[in-house]
DNA sequence: CGAAACCTTGATATACTTCAAGTTGAGTGG
DNA sequence: CCACTCAACTTGAAGTATATCAAGGTTTCG
């Protein structure tokens, strides 16, 4: 189960592949290798951070609950993903919670082992700055794609995010490999799960993608980027 | 119209408090001071950082234009409040524009100066990354209440957090002292300004708030943060 | 003083939510 | 291996919050 991180093949996927060989050997040394089913949870809103999180493989959604019981997923990590440096870094607690979508094996560094190798080691310092700069851009535009567009503009559009992450290239089409409940696709565009059935029914009706069970395969990209950008425009 | 930043009264509420005398001095030496007027425009998406910005006064709009010509509020920017740093750090082109919205003072720091600083300052440095950390986990928030709250609950909590930063207490009331247009609010709770006005006359006649031209009163907080938590809720 | 920008109110349209009921699918234990 | 169960999925019908369009009133500022 225990791997060495430099042996790891989603370390090179990884913000850790910024580090020399002795850094990664220490963080290597002090890390927890934990297997988790689907469902389980990493760790829980408004906890304190006790280190970071690597995925070597798998799914996770990050995601917060609403006080009317409603659960809104901020991002999906996958291998390669560090999770939780936001909390560390900015000393907090945890402002939303992560959840296995898919069995995952995930690392735990602890928070003074990474925080030394964080201060010893300059660049990779800067790149995880720039990570947090990154995911920063990438809210903001979530926000404001949430506060100006339609709900069939966002589903669009995160079928085309999906696709860029999760796409294996077929013959004539792009299937998302990865099965996300119909919940969770809602939870991911901010919607209800019914209209996001409705929504996926009308686009494969229009042929723009198929459905193959929980799975989904994009047909005409650029006809769903049109649907994404002007919503009844030409 | 320059001044020295060790002189300045916005410095000691921002981020570059945590500069030491000599570094400060540094900055001070590099720094541009330039007044700008209601509507002018500080950077603009899509453009590359050149430098920082520090608001010595007034205030200022950070927001993005969507395709189809709308407009979205990120955050609102005041007296010491440290501009562009995000586009700066990670390196990319500003994803938003700044815009003023009162007259404002901005001294510009040059980018070279700017990270020379940064460099040299690892505990001004960390204080930024806390900053970034916890711009981002605003972001988050705001991104799931745009998810799923109601428009009604999302004007009531954002006249609360306006409150928090531009409030003057009043005797039985507090107000917000600030000079949004109804547009302007209205881009911030992303929603359309006809129903901003709306809702806040709504509000009026419940007797939670008063308007006083452009600027409002908050006469019942309470009542307001039951409104911004559930809505139809008791 | 005049023009432009901003604010307000009303009427109409609709995308989306919610509730309800039925179907399919996956996993478990006998 | 089948039957049972629970969760996930789907379709329909009804209600509503909010957007959009239109027109009139008000403030602001050169």
């Amino acid at each position: 189960m225990q791997t060495f991180c430099a042996n790891c093949p989603s370390c090179s996927d990884s913000l850790l592949k910024y580090l020399d060989a002795d850094a990664l050997e220490h963080i290597s040394e002090s890390k927890t290798c934990i297997k988790y089913k689907k469902g389980q949870t990493i760790f829980y809103e408004g906890t304190r951070p006790l280190g970071m999180f690597c995925i070597k493989s798998g799914n996770v959604k990050v995601h917060k609950m609403t006080s009317q019981g409603k659960d809104q997923i901020i991002y999906l990590a996958n291998a390669g993903s560090l999770l939780g440096y936001r909390a560390l870094l900015g000393d907090e607690f945890y402002s939303s919670s992560a959840t296995v979508i898919q069995e995952a094996q995930i690392c735990f560094i602890p928070k003074e082992q990474f925080l030394d190798t964080l201060k010893e080691n300059p660049f990779f310092s800067a790149q995880i700055t720039k990570a947090l700069c990154r995911d920063l851009g990438i809210a903001q535009e979530k926000l404001t794609d949430l506060a100006q567009k339609s709900v069939r503009e966002r589903l669009a559009g995160n079928l085309l995010m999906l696709k860029e992450t999760y796409g294996v290239e077929g013959t004539e089409s792009t299937l998302i490999d990865i099965a996300l409940s119909r919940e969770d696709l809602a939870n991911i565009v901010g919607t209800a799960t019914e209209t996001i059935i409705r929504l996926l029914s009308e686009f494969k009706s229009s042929g723009l993608i198929s459905l193959e069970g929980k799975k989904i395969k994009i047909l005409q990209p650029k006809a769903l980027a049109k649907e994404a950008d002007f919503y009844g425009q030409t």
